[in-house]
DNA sequence: ACAACAGTGACGATGCGTGAGAGTAC
DNA sequence: CGTACTCTCACGCATCGTCACTGTTG
């Protein structure tokens, strides 16, 4: 029953595969035909039929062909541990993408949602992608939790949520004005004050989030550079020095 | 002040690519610095900036370079269509993704569930991947209620999925040994009653799931070559016989 | 002798990584 | 005069698709 030899073009269509690619695979040694014609045809039996389906196979979970010939050929190779791992750089990709659909998402929301229309559009889709970043670096500090909380308050409340980013906005452009002024004056004390009741609106007091918050800016070294803080070095400073002054604790 | 000027590394860093990036895309001609001096030194400034954001962002949502150029240097380029086809495409990958992981996962299960181990886990694999990809062939006859009413049947009740299975393999193995009698004798008459009864224990008698069987078998022709008949042409045909000359319906 | 099929190069595409070897800026 | 940058080739990787030209099978 064996002995029924295939050419390659029907052997190929059994497996759904080109031509090219048993070619290919052939050249790697990935899978040699069960015999050569002196004229150079290749003729595959149904052995070689099981291997290509092996190969078909590991392919479909995402091993690259030197894998799957290292998978195939070693011996005692720990096939568990091959799943194991190629299941998590697949979840790892997946969060890319997951990521990246997420982004579109929100541009397309935004440009529906009533925004300007045409050379806009970049700059709605900057932001999302800018947003799904920051989301990103955030998760390494906060919690899941923590970063469910935050997106329930600004689902549940967008307007306070806005309302949040201009106050931030404002205070942030009074102190780039300041910046002149003595941080340990009155002045500084009124920004700073402000500074750290904003501060508190976003932590609603609750000490496990400013553990996290402190945490985030105390690893400002380890962000990655398209990361862009809201203010500038000045005003941290500024702001740092007056909190300190006035000894204003956050 | 958008006089400064940077150096390609210093350049890079602020937008988290790598110099050999820049380099590549000045080759393209995607991102050409604002001034070469004589030596050849590239000088980027902050409208250069500018556009290497964009050029990050609209890789992120997966674009390839080409199209990015496109999209940035193109007149009139259409943005918004754009958004919605790369999110299709985005989508795709995403269910291929999420097929190969599914098919890793039961492959697991299967061996952690007492399977034997060893050279056996590609055998599962092999299962696993061919059912996800019979998933992916049945979704396209059958519509997501009926697709979720199989799962739902096969969960609640597995002793019931595998003696349906078993059951089938029994038939099409009598009707193997039957093929030398006649489809229209009393041998064809008990087995393709059998038949019908297992199809009707698979539809439920539902009128609409009859439909999309039949439709299923009847659009053969479009079956990838990767899909395998359960039966072989000779019995489908002793069958179909068999189904006539005793004028069972299905 | 003809059609259908098979073979062997070899370049193309994608997005840079990674040297090698040599010049430039401070 | 170092030292840290920068430049320009140019190969490498992964997986075949796609010619182009030639030989084989039936």
């Amino acid at each position: 029953m064996s002995e029924r030899l295939y050419q390659v073009q029907e052997f190929a269509a059994r497996c759904g595969v080109t031509v090219r690619a048993l070619h290919h695979y052939d050249h790697l040694g990935l899978l040699k035909p069960t015999m050569y014609a002196e004229s150079g045809y290749r003729y595959y039996s149904d052995r070689d039929l099981a291997r290509l389906q092996q190969i078909v196979t590991l392919k479909f979970i995402g091993l690259s062909l030197k894998q799957i010939g290292e998978m195939l050929d070693g011996d005692a190779f720990d096939g568990a541990a091959m799943l194991r791992s190629q299941r998590a750089a697949l979840e790892e990709r997946r969060r890319q993408l997951d990521m990246a659909i997420r982004a579109i998402d929100s541009a397309e929301r935004i440009t529906a949602g009533g925004g300007e229309p045409g050379r806009e559009l970049l700059t709605q889709i900057i932001e999302a992608v800018t947003m799904e970043n920051n989301n990103e670096l955030f998760r390494k500090y906060y919690t899941e939790e923590q970063m469910a909380a935050f997106a329930e308050r600004a689902a549940a409340n967008p307007d306070e949520a806005r309302k949040g980013q201009r106050d931030w906005q404002e205070l942030i452009a009074e102190v780039e004005a300041s910046l002149g002024e003595d941080p340990a004056g009155e002045r500084g004390r009124e920004l700073a004050t402000r500074w750290a009741a904003l501060i508190k609106a976003f932590t609603l007091g609750n000490p496990e989030t400013e553990k996290s918050l402190k945490h985030f800016y105390a690893d400002s070294a380890n962000w990655p550079a398209s990361f862009k803080k809201p203010y500038s070095d000045e005003v941290e400073e500024f702001i740092g020095k007056a909190l300190k002054a006035w000894n204003i604790h956050i």
